[in-house]
DNA sequence: CAAAATCCTATTGCGCACAATCTAATTATG
DNA sequence: CATAATTAGATTGTGCGCAATAGGATTTTG
């Protein structure tokens, strides 16, 4: 085997570990998040307005890294569901403000008592190892994320 | 602010660093791998059969973790694109055997002269630290899959 | 104030990801 | 050997994720 072929392996793992890792909770969610009827874009969706109720669709955009083309779609589900309301801002009437319903604040509580109780035992492995982990990640993603931005400059 | 709040919200953090690292890894990924014709999935697809030559639809699927509904129309853009062949096995003819074409094949060098040192240096940070960083991700992984698979266990 | 530029959201099109279903081939069982 | 059960892939339908485009609303500029 020629050195280059460790190379090709090695540059795999950290991105596809990762590409895997994000496939995994999306399939460990999934039986949580099916009691509540949410997906797990839809569900981060809802983090997003439960920690402040009633934001534009490009504030929730910017927090998720999420553009319209996704978060349009997504939202007419969410409203669909009666979890949010999409309202034209009166003031700027190019912005939609999202705003949580009784259901959809009332959501919160079954994510408290049910998922994040399940989701915390099934990670596990001490909350200064996930904090540190977590750290790192993003850390990671600023690195790619600058790399992308940066692309044309010298 | 409840405690509970600082809760939902912690719990946030891991998932969603995995989520948002993996479509920053998508993007950094895409100007690369435009100038080779492939999406990030057909990349990884590619890579396991760099590994090894000709294998089965299934065997691909246990390496990605992905089932035929992703694998099936994905090979069969690889195929249109010239970099694949797909045959029948001839002593069990359910199996559908993966080859690479003379195409793909070149492909690979491509991969590593352009895009392994691309996000080599973008990711920088020490292979010690990726390699450490890979190990808990993976490990992460393998929790959240025995999770899902000991479902109904006691 | 009118024209141009910018901004926000929605729409369209393509490619995953996955559940559910289907077909054909193989193996197991009586 | 015939039937049942299992297996491998393909197909269908739904929901992201994102590029490209379009349509209004607002701001900037002359």
């Amino acid at each position: 085997m020629k050195p280059q072929d460790n190379v090709l392996k090695l540059e795999q793992q950290l991105c596809f570990a990762i590409y895997s890792a994000a496939h995994a909770f999306n399939r460990a969610y999934k039986p949580l998040l099916d009691a509540l009827g949410l997906t797990y874009p839809q569900y981060i969706v809802m983090m997003v307005l439960w920690e402040r109720n009633g934001q534009t669709v490009k504030e929730i955009g910017a927090k998720l890294d999420l553009d319209s083309g996704t978060l349009s779609p997504l939202l007419k589900r969410l409203e669909k569901l009666g979890m949010i309301t999409r309202m034209r801002d009166e003031n700027d009437e190019r912005q939609v403000v999202i705003s949580l319903t009784e259901h959809g604040k009332s959501a919160r509580r079954q994510a408290l008592d049910k998922i994040v109780p399940a989701i915390g035992q099934l990670v596990g492995c001490g909350v200064d190892d996930l904090d540190e982990m977590r750290d790192r990640v993003i850390k990671l993603k600023a690195a790619l994320d600058g790399a992308v931005s940066h692309e044309g400059a010298s």
